[in-house]
DNA sequence: TATGTAGTATATAGGTTTAGTAGGAATTAA
DNA sequence: TTAATTCCTACTAAACCTATATACTACATA
C-alpha cells in the first residue's frame, strides 16, 4: 500500500496540474483545503516535491507552489519512488533501490526472484505511463463515460 | 515491499514443495536451518500457513509440516495477502481489503484510481499464476539456461 | 505409561516508520 | 512595516515489524 504521503502528493500534483494554467503560484492553504490534506503535513510534502524538481515555489505574500515540469513529464513512478522508495516488492529486483535478499542462496537461479522481477517490470512500466496528463485524461473520460472501467 | 514474514513464508513453502515428495512431515528446525529463517519466527509463520489451509502438520516425534494442497494450487497472491494484506497499492482498488480513500471526492471518476486499478489487476494476475510449481519450474529453467531473464 | 520431541499459544520487548503537530525564521508584496 | 506566505527544525503519539521468551499441549514410541 502507498503511504498517505504519496497519496497526498499525487493528489496535490494532479490538483496543481488541473488548476494552474498560467503557472501562477497556488497557496498551500488552498491545496490543503481543496484536497483535504492536513496543512502542516502538506507543507513538508510540497517541499519534497520541490526539491525533487517537480514543483517550484514563490515565497512571501501571494506566494505558493506551481508545476516546474509539464504535466506529461511528471509520472506516478517518480512520485512513489520519492516517498515510498522502491516499486519492486523484493529488494533484489529493484533497480534504483537494489539490495540483496539475505536469505537468498543464488540470485541468478531464484524462481521467486524471477516472478517478482516480472511483476516489477510491468508495474514500473504502467506507473511511468501514468503522467499527470494521463490521469486527468482518464478522469475526464470516466466523467463522460462512467462505465469505462474495463479498458485493459 | 514485502515483509520478511511473507518472504520467509514463500521460501518455506517452496522448500516444502521441493523437499516433500511423499508428504512426510519436515521439522521446523530443518526448514529454519536450510532456509536461514529464525526458528521462533518461523514457527508463527508456519502456524499461520496451516490455519490458512496451505500446510498441515503432524505433532510429536518425527512430526513437522507438509503441504496440504498441491504445489500448483498454492500461489503467491494468497501468501502475500495472508501476511501483508492487499496487493493493491490503494485501498480503493483492493477487492478483498477494499476501503474508501478518505480524501477522495468521487471514486467513480477518479483518474488516479483508474491507474492503480490497472496496476493491481495486472499484479494480481501475475501473482496468481505464480504457483509453487511455477516457481520451481523457473528455478530449474534458470539453472539450465542462465540467461532466461528476458522472457517477458 | 513414561518420556522426549515437536507443534501451539501468548506476551512482550526493541526498533523503525508513519502521520501529524508546534513554533518560529525567512521572504515577499502591498 | 505589516500581513501573508513559504521554509526549517524539532517533537510526539501511535502503529507496525521483527524477533525472542516462556510455557503448554499433543503425540509417538520404547
Amino acid at each position: 500500500m502507498l503511504s498517505k504521503k504519496t497519496k497526498y502528493a499525487i493528489n496535490a500534483l494532479v490538483f496543481l496540474a488541473r488548476e494552474n494554467k498560467g503557472n501562477e503560484p497556488i497557496a498551500i492553504a488552498s491545496i490543503s483545503q481543496s484536497e483535504n490534506i492536513p496543512r502542516k503535513f502538506l507543507e513538508a510534502i510540497l517541499l519534497d516535491l520541490k526539491n525533487a524538481g517537480m514543483l517550484n515555489s514563490k515565497k512571501g505574500k501571494a506566494g505558493g507552489y506551481y508545476l516546474q515540469k509539464s504535466p506529461d513529464e511528471i509520472n506516478i513512478a517518480e512520485v512513489v519512488r520519492l516517498f515510498d522508495g522502491a516499486i519492486a516488492l523484493l529488494p533484489c529486483v529493484a533497480h534504483l533501490y537494489y539490495a540483496r535478499c539475505d536469505e537468498c542462496k543464488d540470485e541468478a537461479t531464484c524462481g521467486i526472484r524471477s516472478v517478482f522481477a516480472d511483476v516489477r517490470a510491468e508495474s514500473v512500466n504502467m506507473l511511468k505511463k501514468a503522467t499527470l496528463s494521463e490521469i486527468i485524461r482518464r478522469g475526464e473520460e470516466l466523467t463522460k463515460n462512467p462505465h469505462a472501467l474495463d479498458k485493459k
